[in-house]
DNA sequence: CCGCTCATGTAACTGGTTACATGATTTA
DNA sequence: TAAATCATGTAACCAGTTACATGAGCGG
């Protein structure tokens, strides 16, 4: 026999963040899954219904995600919560070693436009690094609002990782003005 | 009469991109843009010929993109450059304002990973921490590498573009450095 | 009773991917 | 002359998106 391709099939990284998000919420419905993912100041990932429910369905199918009904009211609704099999699943795609490109540099709309930057008139050049400048500086706010947000909320280790946020926007910051000062030479 | 749909549609992030690679390297074939993405560091689009040929025939269509046949011996092939209106489209791209969210913190599996990171014994999250610095460490030798190969070809705004990668990935392992000792203590 | 949130879902689309296929030209 | 590179392309797939639809419960 075959090993079922299905069981095997490795999980994308959207997959293994919803199997956290319900390892943290548990129990907890595919609503609240998308509510998660909406109040996230990352934008990479929707959570929209289209991908939530029929990801959440395809986990408890694979045994990673045990579902359970309740209800409030006389009205029903399914809360998931992690297996012992997802618990495992989850702590494996946390722990060393990290996936080929894990620590790879990242997509960034600001340097690919960078690379470009020659096509435009100096003076525009210029603008652009001052507007980036800007941009980056009122995300800086909306994440350090998060921060303070997750440690008053005792989540010390969701404040860490958005601290990461936090330094890669100011490192951009240090970026965008150095580019700036470049370019006024 | 409607204004016709394909026309006005807007570009993706690779198309831009690839517009401004023809920018460059103009007269470019479609093959040779492939090879630009194929030795980027960044690895967020793998410029397969199953994207990279058609967008070019797209763009081509769209008018931004003029081509010309060249032959090399008795072989054929297509050469693409910008036109008026692409280059106007590139530098629209290019220019002030910023597109929603392009300033926005960008999707990083290190961070995603952080945030569960309570899932994993105590121990397991110190070796997660020193992984992700190591792996840190080693893209930075990449990307500065590539920092030194557009200093030494003159194109000093691909160099500070390439900058801004190493600005980035010096913070993630700060980031790293610091959540390995807050989590030894 | 109106509008908001909770809750669940589907259909059509999209913008990429992998894998494959073909053949000329160049280089070791 | 074999292997690598140049060059072009297609087919099947995939993991998301948007947009839509439905309906219960609740607060003002």
């Amino acid at each position: 026999m075959e090993p079922n391709k299905a069981e095997k099939a490795a999980l994308t990284d959207l997959e293994f963040t919803v199997l956290g998000i319900v390892w943290k919420r548990a129990p907890c419905t595919a609503y609240a899954i998308m509510r998660e993912f909406f109040s996230s100041p990352s934008s990479f990932y929707r959570g929209s219904a289209g991908a939530i429910y029929p990801l959440a369905r395809r986990l408890e199918k694979k045994g990673l995600l045990k579902a359970s009904t309740g209800k409030r009211g006389r009205r029903r609704h399914v809360a998931y919560a992690l297996s012992r099999t997802g618990l495992a699943a989850l702590r494996k795609w946390l722990a060393p070693p990290l996936p080929e490109g894990a620590a790879a540099i990242t997509f960034d709309p600001l340097r690919t436009r960078t690379y470009f930057l020659a096509a435009l008139a100096p003076e525009q050049r210029r603008a652009f690094a001052a507007h980036a400048r800007d941009e980056l500086v009122k995300q800086l706010d909306i994440v350090g609002a998060e921060v303070d947000r997750y440690r008053k909320s005792g989540d010390d280790l969701s404040a860490l990782a958005m601290e990461g946020a936090v330094h890669v926007i100011r490192a951009r910051i240090a970026w965008m003005t150095e580019l700036g000062n470049k370019l006024a030479r």
